[in-house]
DNA sequence: TAGCTCGTTGGACAA
DNA sequence: TTTGTCCAACGAGCT
């Protein structure tokens, strides 16, 4: 048995239960070396934004602190991944590198460089997979192709056996004698400048233990109506599960068997859960067989869609200004807790790519830099959605209502009131679309419109005409007028 | 190959 | 108030 160590290379997977690549690691017997590699260079276009640097801050100290309870150390260290990783093994020693896999392009292509490189050095090196139930690679249509339809894709994979949680058997796990020399995690840099995300704590609790504690939460008191209550915002029961799920503290193999094990296979709002985890899945497949679609949209014609720049418009939508209350609601919501319901999402996108004209990539931008659960695949997938450019994409004449959609799903008002405080005088009847109020009414509540709260950025018929003339119009033509 | 069915999340309007 | 119909046409995916 070798006793040089094995370097445990963690990435997006900063959990030790169910880790598939640490479980082979202790499985080898030789001493473990967990390393963090913070290597902003290797994402390309797309580094993590702030919110997601300040989640993963927290996860790496939680994922410290787990591992320093075991006698170990978890190695962090910043700069170019090879680089690092040559310094690792010249100073540990270690013989093997272990790590489980990623998915989006410009990651696989590093990965693959540092396997091809470091296997031509003689060290063993290897990959697993910890992040999904089934890797897109297994996974094509009967002709051979990769799936671009979700019902397809989930009639594909859906009768799969998903394969247990990997038990790591941390009893077994040793460390070398000594480390080489860590950086602290305070160096990495990960904390924005900016304070805004000082509440972000009151929210969460970025650890491995609160993943588990919010599923435990969500099986025991809310999946089970999950068909009927997850699109309500304000008491939504959805899992939030997404942030860890985006940095590996929970797995989706864990959710799976947690899921079968305590639901009712019959029950409705466990089957709706069990397919948004394969819609996770779904965003994973294309991204992987579509690399390109971050910054291109899937339907190569969009392209060349005449979207309107205006920064006024798009600051508005940013800071949740836009006079329309589900909106500005979602999008505070987003500021202030790093997170918002998936309702809200698909509605503020809408506005921003419909309403406003504003080129789905900005949206994209803008959530990547804000969502704790900012992941690559389920933005991407997401925001070309709504742009009606993408995979299995909403048709161009579907344009989200604000106030219908408001109405319907915070009948009370109260998911925008908590975030729109402005508002919180104004009775239900009201709340989605406050220039309808009586003057007298809105003279009491306290609101002056476009003073205390502003007027529709633009108004709602005129601007579901405006998206479906030029949306139409695109369709007929798709060549740029020049 | 040709033909068929189907497509996560909706809105507006008429009856 | 509720329900049905249209929006509009296309490509994915299957047989």
């Amino acid at each position: 048995m070798t006793t040089a160590p094995t370097i445990l290379w963690f990435r997006n997977d900063l959990r030790l239960g169910d880790n598939t690549a640490l479980a082979e690691a202790i499985t080898l017997g030789a001493p473990v070396l967990p390393l963090y590699i913070h290597d902003t260079n290797a994402y390309g276009a797309w580094p993590p934004g702030e919110a997601s640097n300040w989640w993963l801050h927290h996860a790496l100290k939680s994922l410290q602190s787990d591992l320093s309870a075991l006698g170990g150390t978890l190695i962090l260290r910043t700069g170019d991944s090879k680089k690092v990783l040559q310094e690792i093994i010249a100073a540990s020693g270690a013989e093997q590198i272990y790590w489980n896999r990623r998915y989006a392009g410009s990651l696989r292509e590093l990965d693959a460089r540092m396997k091809r490189h470091f296997s031509d050095a003689g060290i063993a090196v290897k990959s697993f997979n910890s992040a999904l139930l089934n890797e897109p690679h297994t996974v094509s249509t009967k002709a051979g192709k990769p799936c671009k339809v979700y019902t397809p894709y989930f009639k594909n994979v859906q009768d799969r056996v998903v394969e247990a949680p990997v038990d790591t058997p941390l009893d077994r796990l040793s460390f070398p004698d000594s480390f080489p020399d860590s950086e602290p995690l305070d160096a990495l840099g990960l904390i924005p400048k900016k304070d805004w995300h000082k509440e972000f704590s009151e929210y969460w609790e970025p650890t491995e233990a609160a993943a588990h504690k919010r599923l435990d939460h969500f099986l025991e008191k809310r999946v089970t109506a999950y068909d009927q209550q997850r699109d309500y915002p304000e008491d939504a029961g959805t899992s939030s599960l997404s942030p860890y799920l985006h940095f590996g503290q929970i797995g989706p193999r864990q959710i799976i068997q947690a899921l079968n094990s305590r639901t009712d296979a019959m029950n409705e709002g466990a089957f709706i859960y069990r397919k948004e985890i394969y819609w996770r899945e779904f965003a994973y497949n294309v991204l992987y067989h579509f690399p390109d679609t971050p910054d291109q949209p899937l339907q190569p014609a969009y392209a060349n869609f005449p979207w309107e720049s205006d920064s006024a418009l798009l600051r508005a939508w940013q800071r949740g200004q836009t006079g329309y209350p589900i909106v500005d609601a979602g999008m505070r919501q987003l500021w202030q807790t790093g997170w918002m319901h998936n309702r809200v999402r698909m509605i503020v996108a809408s506005l921003l790519v419909k309403h406003l004209l504003q080129d789905w990539k900005e949206g994209a931008r803008w959530f990547w830099n804000t969502l704790l659960d900012a992941d690559l695949a389920s933005n991407t997938l997401g925001w070309q959605w709504s742009g009606g450019c993408g995979a299995d994409a909403a048709p161009y004449f579907r344009v989200f209502n604000p106030m219908t959609q408001g109405q319907k799903f915070d009948p009370e008002g109260t998911y925008v009131k908590r975030y729109v405080p402005e508002l919180a005088a104004l009775p239900a009847k009201y709340v989605h679309a406050p220039w309808e109020a009586p003057d007298g009414l809105l003279q009491n509540a306290g609101i002056v419109l476009g003073e205390t709260y502003p007027l529709p950025v633009i108004e709602h018929k005129a601007g579901r005409a405006r998206a479906l003339d030029a949306f139409s119009r695109f369709r007929k033509e798709p060549e740029p007028v020049s």
